[in-house]
DNA sequence: CTTACGGCCTGGGTGC
DNA sequence: TGCACCCAGGCCGTAA
């Protein structure tokens, strides 16, 4: 599942890899994921890369052609769940679902496989791209801590929910606002609104701590993640909660409990991490007054 | 406008 | 052995 962590780690591989090198030829498999595959297949053979970037979690592709008028195109990748962007020699079998091959002029061979199809790639101007990409919220990296917090603490969504909205912060994903919320102390139902200033400081390290590290230790590969070289990450040996339900928390013992919060699963420790309390205007009189937090009893199929 | 939620894409894993 | 079903994450449409 690349969030930022993965997404960055693949960048920063095939920008050691490949700037100056030329894309001969573009082999395509399945294409139904691709929005206008004639396009690649017109623009990219004979465009040279000049760069590769991140943008939240789209990988940016920098590409120029003499002969081409716009002359400077990039190609805008984004993995969705099981996509990956692998540099290797031509003769290394590809795994299935392999369904890009873009052959350079040194020989190897950049290929996209993606198993579930749920990524996109496009070929794009730079207006076009600018259009796409202009709605994203800030990099959780680039933010100051004042920034951050004026903008979670404006919203009463909950908190879950906007760390995962990629038009307020660009690039978190699950995995990370489960581990930043835990590291926080913050339950992941409480309202952007609601939350301490003291809280949002928190979470607002909690989420440079969690991301830089997990940067540091080349990501979390949990099912199909890999590098641009084919290699797992590090970083699922250090989840504190995610995919952790019953086993102890890291700070206080008690099992991690999880939970359907805004349609994703979520893990938290109950204790370390208080649920709010039940929302606003209830009708007045309910039997007793359960104070656990309903919508955190798993189950519930909603 | 904001928020909540259901559905959709696909295929691997699980459990019967 | 086969098969139905759950689930993953991002995004979009819709409703309140």
């Amino acid at each position: 599942m690349p969030e930022l962590p993965e997404v960055e780690t693949v960048v920063r591989g095939l920008q050691a890899a490949l700037p100056g090198k030329r894309i001969l030829d573009l082999r395509l498999g399945k294409t139904d994921f691709i929005e206008d595959p004639a396009a690649l297949a017109q623009q990219l053979p004979g465009s040279r890369i000049t760069s590769v970037r991140r943008y939240g979690k789209f990988i940016i592709v920098d590409l120029e052609s003499a002969n081409r008028n716009p002359p400077e195109l990039s190609l805008l990748i984004h993995l969705g769940m099981t996509g990956q962007m692998v540099t290797c020699s031509p003769e290394v079998p590809s795994p299935p679902h392999t369904h890009l091959f873009f052959a350079l002029d040194d020989g190897r061979e950049l290929r996209y496989t993606d198993i579930r199809r749920f990524g996109s790639i496009r070929i794009l101007t730079d207006v076009a791209r600018k259009m796409l990409l202009g709605g994203l919220g800030v990099d959780p990296l680039e933010a100051t801590q004042e920034e951050f917090v004026a903008k979670l603490h404006a919203r009463r969504a909950r908190i879950k929910a906007l760390l995962l909205d990629q038009h307020v912060l660009r690039g978190i994903g699950n995995i990370y606002t489960d581990e930043s919320l835990w590291r926080a102390r913050i339950h992941p139902a409480r309202l952007g609104a609601n939350l301490k200033h003291q809280e949002l400081r928190r979470l607002y390290h909690a989420v440079r701590d969690v991301l830089t590290e997990a940067i540091r230790l080349r990501g979390s590969s949990i099912s199909d993640y890999v590098d641009s070289a084919g290699r797992p990450g590090g970083y699922q040996q250090r989840h504190r909660v995610y995919q952790r339900e019953g086993k102890g928390c890291f700070r206080c013992g008690k099992p991690i409990h999880r939970a359907i919060v805004n349609g994703r699963s979520s893990y938290f420790c109950p204790s370390c991490q208080p649920a709010p309390r039940l929302r606003g205007r209830r009708r007045r009189s309910l039997p007793g007054r359960s104070l656990a937090y309903e919508r955190c009893r798993s189950s519930s199929n909603k």
